[in-house]
DNA sequence: TAACAAAAGTTAAAAAATGTTAAAAACCTG
DNA sequence: CAGGTTTTTAACATTTTTTAACTTTTGTTA
């Protein structure tokens, strides 16, 4: 059981500090990759899949702070540490309400940065203690990670809508299992009504689409009750 | 032919709580054995056989952790998770020490405890699962799997309905029984109305039909009581 | 044992639920 | 508010289940 390494996104302008930050976290043994703008980042972050982010506030063409609300729009759980030059309160509070995990005020040595991130992660394995929080599911060849809203199969990986990982997740909750109609739908929609459960239908045949790449999953339904999910 | 059930070992001192969970697990599926403390979960340990430890960190005579300590020296392999009141850090840590797979913290609603349940099954028993709930039967020359709805015979698959599939399960799991026709109705239909039986005898002609294939396997009426499978 | 009633067997139709696709509506996002 | 995405609605197809009608078997009893 080889541990997984946490790998960072080191959202950065400065050239020169990026470079030394990442060869230093490197040698700390955190994979690290390095961007030079918030938009640059957020493109890294859809593509590849990171545990931590390292964001400096202010960056040319996106801006840290709106870099971490797409990242938190995304996944509601990767640590966020901010960089910054400013020590204003101003700035600090706007990073927390988006969600930032801590912050780090320029100059900083790269001990205290280490620090810091070690400090994040132990406070966050709250959420990493058990895998069952980090609502990844494997399903034969498929793994769906239910926060990022990702199915991916061999390398491929294909989004998944709200709805999609709303039903999804309930599925592989309740592997070989039937999961009842009407629990979904309230769980869901809320309200177990003919239309809502109409909608529901058009979500099982995608789900069922995406499925199809690995023939031995199904989605199977139980007639009167609702659905199950299994694996021969 | 019986299908084995995940046993778990509980371990809570409060009495109220530890009996409406032992309730509530039961009906889910899984028997569960109430030790109202650390001793006494020990001694039930050693003598009888669990899938799984559910524990309270808090217990008079032997507390949670030293319970635990004591079970992973004499079963590496068991999934634990702890049962605690208090949220602090340390105590988190050193249930994680010991090898706990989860901890939840009180108070907890039954469904998030199952959910938890469920995934640290999910996560362990990768291999061991499969056996739990399979649900394969060999009726001489055929393969029924009920999760997948198959019944197949030297390769020609013959995919059933739900109620197809309700209502060969218990056949098979009576092997050689007489099935009590009203037995069956509460259990498929939930209601054993003079319509619903007329419904199943229409579903038992289907099943001869498939079982057909194989002319040593009959599905024999016992009038006036039910049905039963047999092989000569 | 003939005659009858109840139970079970069989088949086809009607009814209900689900499957599928596409268009419309609602929702975001720049 | 234009353009893309997600969700809902609608329409039609298919499958599953139930109901109905008719037949055969079984058990009982005169």
């Amino acid at each position: 059981m080889e541990k997984k390494k946490t790998k960072i996104l080191l959202a950065e302008d400065d050239k020169n500090l990026g470079t030394i930050l990442k060869s230093y976290l490197e040698a700390k043994g955190y994979p690290t990759v390095l961007c030079v703008n918030g938009q640059e980042a957020y493109e890294s972050f859809k593509n590849e899949s990171f545990d931590f982010c390292l964001v400096d506030v202010m960056m040319p063409v996106k801006d840290g702070f709106t870099l971490a609300k797409e990242i938190r729009q995304t996944n509601k759980e990767i640590p966020i540490i901010f960089l910054t030059a400013k020590s204003m309160q101003e700035d600090k509070l706007k990073g927390f309400e988006i969600g930032a995990d801590d912050y780090i005020t320029k100059p900083f040595s790269m001990e205290e940065l280490l620090l810091r991130i070690k400090a994040v992660l132990r406070r966050t394995s709250d959420n990493k203690r058990n895998q069952a929080d980090k609502n990844i599911f494997k399903i034969n060849k498929f793994t769906f990670d239910y926060n990022r809203q990702i199915l991916s199969i061999q390398g491929k990986k294909q989004k998944l809508t709200s709805k999609e990982s709303e039903l999804l997740k309930i599925l592989c909750e309740n592997f070989n299992q039937v999961v009842d109609r009407r629990d979904a739908l309230n769980k869901i929609w809320f309200d177990d009504s003919y239309f809502n459960a109409r909608s529901m239908d058009v979500y099982i045949t995608k789900l069922r689409k995406y499925l199809k790449e690995d023939p031995s999953v199904e989605l199977i339904n139980v007639h009167g009750i609702g659905f199950k999910l299994v694996v021969n």
